[in-house]
DNA sequence: TAGTGGTCTAGACCACGTG
DNA sequence: ACGTGGTCTAGACCACTAT
């Protein structure tokens, strides 16, 4: 008899906002164990399924991880064997490749139309912009372009980026709070213009992947812009699809 | 007190490879409802809630698709609004792109090396080659080398594909009952060489974006090798990260 | 109105990791 | 031995679709 409600919203749901919003404003952080689920539960007042349910669905965005018999911990770049989780790259021999980082350059500029569009700020605010390579073996294959909105990354220096032995998505959660959680790339065949061909030691004209990325973190803000160039004759952009 | 069991398999995990039988062996087929949670529940006598795990695990992976109030249906690459549920192509304006395909010849070959060992079958065992170019208001944009093991592909002739039209995973699956599932897919940046250049209507050199695409049924199969080229100045391939 | 999937609960027990 | 996440159950109720 009772009305069917329109703005119907699962109670996990809810529950899945409460515990992004705890992530979100540093409650938890990067690689610290969050409490158990009886105890959400209780805090919530709700059962431990539903909280179970909410978590379920973070653990499935890779914003938490779970460990049975520990806990479940709030998900980070840094010390997990989760380093490069965005870049999938295989030889053509079949094995994972691990690239090495050179940062070139760290300039302060104004974002372009093109770049501001991109990254969802406005035309002449105030951007980084960092170029470095990746290599394998010593060898260049990779040569970046990245964006990222100085507002957020106060201090950022090629000093800074060059002393950090760690990932770049690691050094950026640490170093400024930001996390990295999801990504959304446009990938391309281009020419080796004169830059990209000098950064990747290969004659102008060469074919390279062009993949151009925009990552996110929580409530989907941008927070950064990259374009990458890849000489794909030792490897492949590996993809899996269902 | 009692020992652990090193070989425990959780009860939905069971139930879903039963439910992965029947979807194999037919006794649902795709875009066919399949029985009600309660029901399965007491076909395999366990409870509503275990079965629903095991079916959320199949809808997760595309293999059911789940209708609120309806019931729970086969996926099919048929009549569903999942058409080309592979091909994600964006323009450069923002817009998802649907082709349009041509089918150019299929021949019964034997197998090289190269392709036998991607296939996973024996060299010199028969194979289809089919090619077909997909384009966007009448303009070819990709041109597709597909190898497919003739075993299962009894009777496949180029009149039958251009009769065809539905997707080309769509008219696999209904006319020999090949569904596909998954793929994984490794990408490259080439030179166009002069059959690509030929049918891309495209200098010779130009570069392309190579898509080699492995895809497999059930318990992994692999059942079709494919390589594409694709000339993207107006589109690029999507891809999105977690 | 009947049947389906979707949510929520409460409680029992298991597997895993750590002390 | 203890606490955590992981599984399983049984039952209630809600939202959606079709008839």
């Amino acid at each position: 008899m009772a009305p069917p409600n329109p703005t119907f919203s699962p109670l996990y749901q809810q529950i899945k906002g409460l515990l992004i919003q705890s992530l979100q404003n540093g409650e938890w952080k990067p690689g610290e164990l969050i409490p158990s689920e009886t105890e959400l539960a209780g805090r919530y007042g709700v059962s431990q399924g539903t909280v179970r349910k909410a978590i379920d669905e973070l653990a499935a965005e890779n914003l938490v991880v779970r460990k049975q018999g520990r806990g479940t911990f709030v998900a980070t770049h840094n010390e997990d064997r989760a380093q490069y989780r965005f870049l999938r790259l295989v030889s053509d021999a079949g094995q994972a490749l691990v690239p090495k980082s050179t940062y070139l350059s760290v300039d302060r500029v104004r974002a372009n139309t093109d770049v501001a569009t991109l990254l969802d700020i406005k035309p002449s605010d105030p951007v980084f912009v960092v170029k470095r390579t990746l290599g394998f073996e010593g060898i260049p294959r990779i040569f970046d372009e990245i964006w990222l909105p100085a507002a957020q990354y106060k201090g950022l220096t090629l000093e800074r980026l060059q002393a950090c032995d760690s990932t770049l998505y690691g050094f950026l959660e640490s170093a400024f709070g930001v996390r990295m959680l999801r990504a959304v790339e446009n990938i391309k065949a281009v020419s080796a213009q004169s830059e990209q061909a000098d950064r990747l030691h290969v004659p102008e004209g060469t074919p390279l992947l062009m993949v151009e990325r925009q990552s996110m973190t929580y409530a989907d803000q941008l927070v950064e812009l990259r374009r990458g160039w890849y000489v794909t004759d030792q490897f492949s952009y590996r993809n899996e699809l269902y």
